[in-house]
DNA sequence: TTATTATATTGCAATATTACGATTAATATT
DNA sequence: AATATTAATCGTAATATTGCAATATAATAA
């Protein structure tokens, strides 16, 4: 079908796939590798740096902004796009919480 | 085109990307929890535990093989799946070190 | 052997995602 | 004002994903 059963999940674990799907294409990985680097936001250069389309980057940029992990500002023709930095500590934290969930058993524990 | 470009991107992006696969989906999400929590691995009454068929589950569960998050045995007529623990490792160092590349802008240092 | 149980696989149908050309809207430049 | 630049949006094509019923496979139980 293509669509998930949403309804048959808590919102955490809704919450944290959506999060999850910031990462879950390389052009998104890239476009905020690219915001880690050049901290100084920026704008559609990422056509440049990466080889897609100007239309596919600026839906890329449209799902990062609508996950919330990044954020634009207007300024003249352009939009200067970096991270939202309380987003991005919740997201972080949200997985960090689940990475450490797990315990490396001591041996043959599990299967 | 629903077709990735991956030869855009590096191998580090792309390998981003896939190990997020496993959290982009909350049935997948609901899998690797209750892993983590009935740490003793575990079989298909994740059929009971999420309210999805049979076969969705089991599709899942490859999706995560593939992945490689989780290693399933064989046990008679079950399969015992849990956590691979070097993967999960990797996975986690991974996405750290990328949420550890943002420091917080002391102030309007950006948008 | 014949059932039963547990899980994987196959084959669909429906929806989502990825990508791009074309268009639009808004600002800049001349 | 006329034109260029920038980026969002629309429409569309191709592929991927989600989900399930039905079937297949494998091990166990009767």
């Amino acid at each position: 079908m293509g669509v998930t059963k949403t309804e048959l999940f808590t919102d955490v674990q809704n919450h944290i796939a959506i999060a999850a799907k910031a990462f879950a294409h390389p052009a998104r990985v890239a476009i905020i590798q690219y915001l880690l680097k050049s901290n100084v936001c920026i704008n559609g250069d990422l056509v440049q740096e990466l080889g897609l389309a100007q239309a596919t980057i600026s839906q890329h940029l449209r799902e990062l902004k609508d996950i919330g992990i990044i954020q634009g500002t207007i300024e003249g023709s352009r939009i200067s796009y970096c991270i939202n930095p309380e987003r991005w500590a919740e997201i972080k934290n949200q997985f960090n919480e689940i990475f450490n969930q797990f315990a490396s058993p001591s041996s043959g524990d599990c299967c």
